[in-house]
RNA sequence: GCCCCCGUGGCCCAACUGGUAGAGGCACCCGGCUCAGACCCGGGACGGUGAUGGUUCGACUCCAUCCGGGGGUACCA
């Protein structure tokens, strides 16, 4: 599949003989790991919870990983891209919170379990420990000192006291809908977890059940999470952020209340209704004088009202209409260009403005939880309203003069089948004839709010978040349901509520709780009155479990808070947040909630958790994501034993930009080791003692080095990992020069370039730069070391190539001074060969000169 | 359909944000080392920046249109 299958095994391809000068060392990938690893368990360099400690603090957090199975080759880019960053900043002196965790909790364990018959938790906690024994092999700098796993008690009691608070402050409440629902893993999913109609886990199509669930109150939230992005802006991905913006869905309309027409059809075995008010949401309360029908979500509370007082024949249309709505998978639902359906239910709705009767249809095409669930339907000005209009045969009214480009009108959409949906003057709308988009809005606006019939308002797309979950494996909900006290927390010195054992319990989906099954844990007493009571049975999202996990890092331990104020306001927010692009919304939408509610009950001081957030791309093979069943899977257990740990980081880092995807047949670890051995070499030949007076090496070295550490500080803080290796390759090379065909191993500037060299490695390939630092004579640990110190006056050169075009074409070069002025730059230009030779006899217009590196002669 | 990003040697990618198109790597070719191969060392070839037009003394970089690729979103009224 890769270049891994022409390496047979036990012939490490990573073992690079050297034997041009007669030397027998040769660069034993596997060796050097065997020798630092034990080395930096006793160092511990990342250590960053002593007190004393003097450094500045600085926040690097990975997103932590989900333990099934081993780490894999995404996981090994994400951390190495991450250890880039921590790395860094140790380098550059401060004290580094680089924490690592598991996000325990969820079904993967669960259907192992189920699979296999397997405990979840045994399952779980051996491929924690296997992933860490791998990060650990992997050289992470992660502080093993603060480790957190979801599943654990100590944990998750958090995760209820959280949930204590939210339900005392009215942020989680329970309450029946229409909900999203996972026929394979039979449980609900939050919207944000429908990814296209399918489960954002197993994509399976979803289907929509009416359950009581409990939700977390994250659309209070909307604005701040919109206009808290200003603050984010440029240390986010902007497609992060727009994408965020997306997902909650501001925008800006009216209400308007229209009255439904009561009806009677007691006499055909229906109800009996009197007038009543309804309201409808529109962004465009402008074209109320073109609405021609009025639709309802057919799912809808409002319908089936509404529908009650409808003739019989309605009343069945409307069942085996809804029925087969309800049958719809929610990918068929989503696909825009099917046709419009929907029932006639022989109501009349009176537009609030001219009187007119229009009729009231249900339809799916309206959503029963967006706005109102209702809407007034303006076929002239939109789309969807058309499309319906022309299936059910129903009138269009223009009410808006909308031009095209050449200032004609468009087409009547009633002919075209085209709506109109811009701006123009205002027509067939009474009083607000003649006035343009923004006009007519105020005006109907405050015509409407004079007769207490309409308003502006604001709505959002985003819906509050489904927390609960119908499995097992997860932080069991602390809600006692008491018959006689209702909902009742457990109270906070009774938590945590541990899961029970899973040993008896039939795991297998069903759509309740495996939980329930548990009738010694279900069935306690009342915490309020001591009746008897039963627990809630459902498990929480683990979405909430990684909603504030970065907050326990700081205090991982403490056993009578979640996290510790203090260390909370010393280290958070996280400062640089590193993962994959797929948390975009989910993950940390739901982070930034939590952060700002905690905020609201003043536990945190900010309202941002990541201020900084580098996401990066996947790792692809043959240009599509690996998986076992399109036979493209690299191994990265196999690659790490092809090629040493230091290679496969160090191609991960050099593949290209951090959030572009790699595809592995496109890169070369092969050549990684390579130029890590040619590094490592340079160490072996250096022939200076430590501490030598550098000041005396080869100049034109020492420049090349101090520029290199220069620039490397700039573009490891842009995130251009791909160019520092390059830079560092150049050095390498350069190096290398030096020493075969130069002033040799002995020069200063040799030592001073490979100590440099070593250091910009270490922040890649750990393993190499230890050693090297060791074969130049230093002690552990590299990693420490610190960042070269860069001298000014190495930055600037004596001479630079001054580029002189005539007509935009290169016709000469000149070596000059970096300080030349300009009319000496244009005497000298102007008497260069290659310039009068390109003028021959024409005059010239005129000189542009860009001092000390530019001079273009433009010919008459 | 709408929005965003990206097209640079055979491949992955640089180019001080308007100033010499090429840094680095992969692959390839030649030479050295070798009994030979691998490794290693030295050297080399390759494109004018997706297309067209515009702005400019000067465009990979800015603008317009188009082509190609990727991503997001999609009955949200």
């Amino acid at each position: 599949m890769t270049q891994t299958d022409a390496t047979p095994a036990g012939a490490p391809s990573e073992s690079i003989t050297e034997s041009t000068d007669g030397r027998a060392e040769r660069f034993d990938a596997q060796a050097i790991q065997e020798r630092w690893l034990p080395v930096w368990d006793e160092k511990t360099p990342f250590r960053s919870g002593d007190p004393a400690d003097p450094r500045p603090k600085k926040y690097v957090l990975d997103m932590f990983p989900y333990p099934s199975g081993d780490l894999h080759m995404g996981h090994a880019e994400a951390y190495a891209l991450g250890d880039v960053v921590a790395r860094y900043w140790v380098q550059r002196g401060f004290n580094v919170m680089h924490p690592i965790g598991w996000d325990a909790f969820g079904l993967p364990a669960e259907n192992a379990a189920i699979k296999r018959g397997l405990d979840p938790r045994a399952w779980t906690y051996e491929n924690i420990a296997q992933q860490k024994a791998s990060m650990r092999r992997y050289a992470c700098s992660f502080d093993w000192d603060r480790v957190l796993q979801t599943c654990d008690p100590e944990y998750y009691k958090w995760n209820q006291w959280l949930f204590n608070k939210f339900h005392e402050r009215g942020l989680a409440y329970r309450r029946p809908s229409q909900v999203n629902w996972c026929p394979n893993d039979q449980t609900v999913l939050a919207n944000e977890q429908v990814v296209n109609g399918l489960c954002e886990r197993c994509d399976t199509p979803v289907t929509k059940k009416k359950l009581t669930q409990w939700y977390f109150r994250i659309t209070e939230y909307a604005d701040r999470l919109l206009d808290d992005m200003s603050q984010l802006e440029g240390r986010w991905p902007d497609k992060v952020l727009t994408m965020q913006r997306n997902w909650i869905g501001r925008s800006q309309g009216a209400d308007v209340t229209f009255v439904i027409e009561g009806a009677d059809t007691t006499a055909d075995g229906g109800a009996q209704q009197a007038d009543r008010d309804v309201t409808v949401y529109t962004t465009r309360p402008d074209t109320l004088f073109g609405a021609t029908f009025f639709v309802v979500a057919v799912d809808s509370d409002l319908a089936a009202d509404l529908v009650a007082a409808s003739p019989a024949a309605v009343r069945a249309e409307f069942a085996t209409y809804l029925e087969k709505v309800r049958g719809t998978s929610e990918i068929e639902r989503l696909s825009t260009d099917r046709e419009k359906t929907g029932v006639f239910l022989q109501r009349f709705a009176v537009n609030p403005v001219n009187g007119e009767k229009i009729p009231v249809y249900a339809a799916d095409y309206v959503l029963a939880d967006y706005g109102h669930g209702a809407i007034m339907a303006v076929p002239a000005h939109d789309q969807r309203d058309l499309d319906f209009a022309k299936a059910f045969g129903l009138p269009v009214k223009v009410v808006v003069d909308v031009r095209g480009e050449d200032g004609e009108p468009l087409p009547d959409p009633a002919v075209s089948g085209t709506a109109t949906a811009g701006v123009g003057a205002m027509v067939n709308s009474g009083p607000l004839d003649g006035l343009q988009k923004a006009e007519a809005i105020s005006a109907i606006v405050e015509l409407l709010a004079g007769k207490g019939l309409g308003k502006e308002t604001t709505n959002y797309r985003l819906r509050d978040w489904l927390i609960s979950r119908q499995r097992y494996w997860g932080a069991p909900i602390p809600i006692v349901h008491c018959p006689a006290c209702g909902e009742v927390r457990v109270p906070d010195d009774q938590l945590p509520v541990e899961l029970p054992p899973s040993e008896g319990l039939d795991l297998k989906p069903k759509g309740t709780s495996p939980l329930g099954g548990a009738t010694d844990w279900v069935n306690v007493d009342c915490p309020q009155c001591g009746g008897p009571a039963q627990r809630d049975t459902d498990t929480m999202d683990t979405f909430v479990d990684s909603s504030w996990y970065f907050l326990r890092f700081v205090s991982p331990d403490r056993d009578d808070v979640p996290f510790d104020p203090e260390l909370v306001r010393q280290w958070l927010p996280v400062e640089q947040y590193v993962g994959g692009v797929t948390h975009a919304i989910l993950h940390l939408l739901y982070a930034r909630f939590f952060t700002k509610a905690l905020h609201d009950m003043g536990m945190v001081d900010f309202v941002e958790p990541f201020t900084g957030l580098l996401n990066q791309g996947m790792v692809l093979m043959d240009g599509s994501v690996m998986s076992k069943s399109r036979g493209n899977l690299v191994r990265l257990s196999d690659q790490l034993a092809d090629h040493g740990v230091d290679a496969v980081r160090l191609t991960m880092a050099f593949a290209g930009p951090p959030e572009d995807d790699i595809d592995w047949k496109d890169v070369s670890p092969a050549g990684s080791a390579r130029f890590l051995a040619r590094a490592w070499r340079l160490a072996q030949d250096v022939a200076s003692p430590v501490g030598v007076d550098v000041s005396t090496g080869d100049v034109a070295l020492r420049r090349q080095t101090h520029r290199t550490v220069h620039e490397a500080s700039t573009l490891v803080e842009g995130f251009r990992f791909n160019v520092v290796v390059a830079k560092v390759m150049e050095l390498v090379n350069a190096t290398r020069k030096v020493i075969d065909s130069g002033a040799g191993p002995a020069d200063p500037a040799v030592r001073e370039a490979t100590e440099a060299v070593a250091i910009l490695l270490s922040l890649f390939a750990p393993y190499t730069a230890e050693d090297m630092w060791s074969a130049l004579g230093h002690e552990p640990c590299v990693a420490l070391a610190g960042w070269p110190v860069v001298e000014e006056g190495l930055l600037v050169t004596e001479t630079v190539t001054c580029v002189v075009q005539v007509a935009g074409k290169v016709r000469d070069r000149l070596e000059v001074s970096p300080s030349i002025t300009e009319d000496a730059l244009r005497e000298l230009a102007l008497a260069a060969p290659g310039v009068q030779k390109a003028l021959g006899d024409k005059g010239i217009r005129t000189v542009v000169v860009r001092a000390p590196k530019l001079v273009n002669v433009v010919p008459a």
